[in-house]
DNA sequence: TAAGGTACTGTCATGAAGGTAAGTACCTCA
DNA sequence: TGAGGTACTTACCTTCATGACAGTACCTTA
């Protein structure tokens, strides 16, 4: 794998295939098809929410990874975190402009998914 | 197709949240939001292609992981693989219908990422 | 006094994902 | 004669993502 120095992206990098390996799309990429991003940004997309409410509505997340991806999709600029500085502290997390953007193409596929997939781990083949 | 029960399913499965961990949803999703296999999938939407030339485009993929990605699509239904026994051999690998229907809803969110994907990588914060 | 809730952070360990590289079998081209 | 192309498989090894768990700081309730 070679580092690269950057050449300009066409409009369409995949026009003729797919983008370059390293280029800022396989980042972004990995950061919102990520295990955990995906099920975040879904979960946000019903509206603000609160840590603990995220954590209970992704089953399995950990702690850790809640913390981890949620900081991901912030520094992205998917998502806001707004802290009141109360007691007990309150967070909430909320998509931004470009969150929202994303999780409206987002939303179809996992529907897509959840729709089919029972029958797709069920077949052997088709 | 879908669930026999009396109760239909609702459009969004996951209106009160995400699927339960465990679910056949998370296992699709994560097959088809793995690194390489939105990689396949999209370069597979541009029609049917030998693997040669997919280990090429999925710029970065080990043969390895190529083969592993590849049956792991195939056995969810998604691409069919045509190997014609003619020497040198040739294997063609193609989006079935479901594949294509799941390429449909990955290009427009592959696409956003690819336009999208220099200003998140390059804004500290928004 | 202690347990529990909120929202985290940090450390450690392991297991799985992924990379490297070699092997296979056959043919073609130089 | 051997290098190279096609389409893989397999073994090995490393690294990274993830999970488990403890700690922090503050308040409330029992």
């Amino acid at each position: 794998m070679k580092v690269s120095t950057s050449a300009k992206v066409p409009a369409f990098p995949f026009a003729d295939g797919i983008f370059p390996a390293g280029c800022p799309s396989r980042t972004v990429l990995d950061h919102v098809t990520s295990k955990w991003g995906v099920l975040l940004l879904v979960a946000l997309s019903e509206g603000p929410q609160r840590w603990s409410e995220l954590r209970r509505r992704a089953e399995g997340i950990s702690e850790k990874m809640l913390a981890q991806t949620l900081k991901t999709l912030e520094a992205d600029g998917f998502v806001s975190r707004d802290a009141q500085p109360v007691i007990p502290p309150r967070v909430d997390y909320s998509l931004t402009g470009r969150g929202e953007e994303l999780s409206a193409l987002l939303l179809p596929l996992v529907a897509w998914v959840a729709e089919h997939a029972e029958a797709i781990v069920s077949r052997p083949a088709s």
